[in-house]
DNA sequence: ACGGTGATTGATACAATATAACATTGCGAT
DNA sequence: ATCGCAATGTTATATTGTATCAATCACCGT
């Protein structure tokens, strides 16, 4: 039964409200620039809109670059440091995520709050599922305390397959729930 | 005076016994390809011995081509793909593991034992402290069996500052736990 | 020893990711 | 208007990592 219930865990079905999850993040950001007296401009509204419009997967900063020509009238396409600079704003403002591992990038799923981000990441498809890595974190400051270091940043990233993609899928491929 | 516990931690002291450190590494590299039927060649062991001789540093590929290059007869220096191909065995054998967040690689410092690494990397000097990361591995573990996810490689990577580069180094660092 | 076989290395070229440096634009404050 | 500053554009380059195929080496059975 558990099977079915799939859709409800971290890793979203296609079926889900995504265009919820883009306006949520866009309102978000327009809402936490406001607060930090950082500006959206248009490019890093865009740059963000992307991500979002992804779906939950990691898209590289080459395929940002290509995505803007294509969504831009004439199709220009930018030279790469227009967007890591907006990435790295984004990034900055807590609005996206960089995933190491893979080098590339993701839209943040839970923007309004302050979190600790970690990271499931899909070898086959590259779906993220962004977890809260609260307990985790706490065990990370625990240790880097202990080692007499200070924290900057925490990178938390799981590589492997999602359920859509991990082979037992099998008896129930109907992972939609629907 | 506790200051001077400092290097007991997970950061070892410029002062420890390093050549231990290296000819540890060595032998249960010897031990560990044994044991795999996997050949330690001398290209391998090379590269290992570089890793480990840069005293639980970060090392770029490019570096350890260079080192590669200088402490060879003659200054041969090899195309990238012979020590990329000698990482990806040493880290596939345990004996080294890459960092993500840093795009380096470092031997490892606890070579006879299975683990679940994680480490702590000085943004400054890139020291590493490379930790056992059991209760974190077990809370990832679990993370990803809630989610349907089949987990194949965990990376955990904290940035920060090491004890000897952090600035409020001269109070009183009580790290020591003395 | 001999030749077959697969693993390893060499060598060339290239792909993918990211940044340095400086010019230009937009926009508000003086 | 113009100064100052943040943002973007532009050009070139740095850094990291692979694809591909040729040559060589270790090992195994004969
Ligand atoms: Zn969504
Ligand atoms: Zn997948
Ligand atoms: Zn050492
Ligand atoms: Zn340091």
């Amino acid at each position: 039964m558990s099977s079915r219930l799939r859709t409800a865990g971290p890793f979203p079905g296609p079926d889900h409200d995504h265009a919820a999850c883009v306006t949520r993040g866009l309102d978000a950001a327009e809402a936490r620039c406001a607060e930090a007296g950082a500006r959206l401009t248009p490019l890093r509204k865009r740059v963000l809109e992307l991500l979002l419009a992804e779906g939950h997967r990691a898209v590289g900063a080459y395929d940002l670059l290509d995505r803007l020509a294509d969504t831009d009238d004439g199709g220009k396409r930018p030279a790469p440091p227009a967007v890591y600079r907006a990435l790295d704003f984004l990034v900055d403002q807590g609005l996206a995520h960089r995933l190491a591992s893979v080098n590339a990038f993701i839209g943040c799923a839970w923007p309004d709050a302050a979190h600790r981000p970690q990271f499931l990441i899909c070898r086959d498809c590259r779906a993220v599922a962004e977890l809260d890595g609260g307990g985790l974190a706490r065990n990370l400051d625990a240790a880097a305390e202990a080692a007499g270091f200070t924290l900057l940043d925490a990178v938390v990233e799981v590589g492997g397959l999602c359920p859509r993609c991990r082979p037992d899928e099998t008896s129930d491929p109907d992972a939609a729930s629907a």
